[in-house]
DNA sequence: CGGCATGTTGATGCTGATCAAGTTCTGTGG
DNA sequence: CCACAGAACTTGATCAGCATCAACATGCCG
């Protein structure tokens, strides 16, 4: 299931340290983790639990390569993911440490991960450093996400919701550099994408279908091509999460 | 709308201090801001608004009395509530001060308020300061109860969401001392209510009635009350949020 | 006592679920 | 390179949950 001593090739750090750049100065501890760590990366297959809900020790890691997804599942078997992990965005990083994970992170895709955190020699709380701005900002955007997922799942159709998810995804990639000209990687069946959008497998095609139809996006071979931006925005009525710049008031401590 | 310095008798401090030192240490800086703001409380009519999503600047406040809403509308008038602020919750407190509201904040029923943050001649920057791992923990509880939103919304029905919804109230209203028995105050509207669970109005209403004629609440009067509490946790799958204790691994700075 | 918010009820229809059967794609081993 | 099996996707038919519309009842407050 886990790999260790991925190749080097794999670790690419590009999108870890690209977003957190971007998104507020990093300490130099942080730093000094990435370079650290950076090649100590290692695999996990799709399907693969990084962790469980109410499982206390949170090792921090970071996506280098891969989707991955917050879920929980109900006694009967229905499931729900609450958010996507993308390259670059961080697993277990809390900046409440020893968070009872809530929630259970499952791989989507074959993944590569870093481990972030815990040295050799430490317990877990050590696990709490200091992530610097650039962590409060990645927090807050995660907060920002989740009350986007309910106001989808609350009150959007299956076709807004569905138009809404795809533009999420593609502020997402195009800030790590991961999109080209609204075009991007689209590696999730129907089946997982109905367990994000609260809809059924039957319904996600025939959504799907339809927002094909319509040209507002192109979809084959695991990547999605979106062809009328404007169009696909004003019916998500999607708003970017503009908030996606460092923090204008950081806190002093 | 809003009407400062309410008699000392309305500025009833005891749901906050009780949920602040149920949830962990207080620092003594809170305690001090607890003991100096404590008097300065103020009213808050029905619908009015507590904050302006994308309003930077955030006056923190706790509140003494009454209920609100964390909310969102879309252009045609769809709204969704987020989540239910009930007395003892902060309100624009936030472990990453300056974050846009992100959401509007607008009062459900008349309100006290206690103002928590500003000294005189403090700007929005100031506010920032060190809450405690009482916060911590209520930080966390926050971003539970969101996730929690998201799977009712997401994958439970009608019948099932809303037994869920008055399970965490009653949660919440038992914490801190204002429920008696499974009976505690019930002060929304059902239309209201609908747009916390992403549901019509009218729809709502058949729901609430098929819990009364199942014997599984009764509500009258502005107030509820939990007859069955073990097959009402069943049908919604409840798990209280145990994690309300104090932080296991409390971080060190 | 009148007016407005809130709650209730019935009728009808649409959105999306479910069931069941294909079809296409993908990866794997021969 | 082909054959195969399983996963993923597609399609049609039917059904249920919930929305919508419209009217009416009830409660609350000035």
């Amino acid at each position: 299931m886990h790999v260790p001593h991925a190749t080097t090739r794999d670790a690419d750090l590009a999108p870890v340290v690209r977003r957190m750049e971007a998104l507020g100065p990093l300490t130099s501890d942080l730093k000094r983790r990435l370079i650290e760590f950076g090649p100590r990366s290692e695999r996990v297959t799709p399907g693969a639990v990084l962790y469980y809900e109410r499982e206390p020790q949170m090792r921090p890691r970071f996506i280098l390569t891969g989707w991955a997804a917050r879920q929980r599942i109900l006694a009967d078997g229905r499931r729900q993911i609450f958010s996507l992990l993308l390259p670059g965005d961080g697993v277990g990083v809390s900046l409440r440490p020893g968070a009872a994970a809530e929630t259970t992170v499952v791989a989507l895709t074959p993944m590569v991960v870093m481990d972030a955190g815990v040295l050799p020699g430490q317990g877990a709380q050590d696990a709490c450093f200091d992530y610097g701005d650039a962590m409060q900002t990645a927090a807050r955007l995660d907060e920002s996400r989740l009350l986007d997922q309910i106001l989808r799942l609350g009150r959007q159709t299956a076709y807004e919701r569905t138009a809404h998810l795809i533009l999420e995804v593609h502020e997402r990639l195009d800030f790590i550099g991961r999109a080209q000209a609204g075009q991007f990687e689209w590696p999730i069946s129907q089946d997982t994408l109905a367990d994000i959008l609260g809809l059924s497998a039957v319904h996600t095609n025939r959504t799907l279908q339809r927002l094909r139809q319509e040209r507002l996006v192109a979809l084959r071979a695991g990547r999605i091509q979106i062809l009328d931006m404007a169009r696909l925005s004003a019916i998500a009525e999607y708003r970017p999460a503009g908030s996606a710049t460092a923090d204008p008031y950081p806190c002093r401590r």
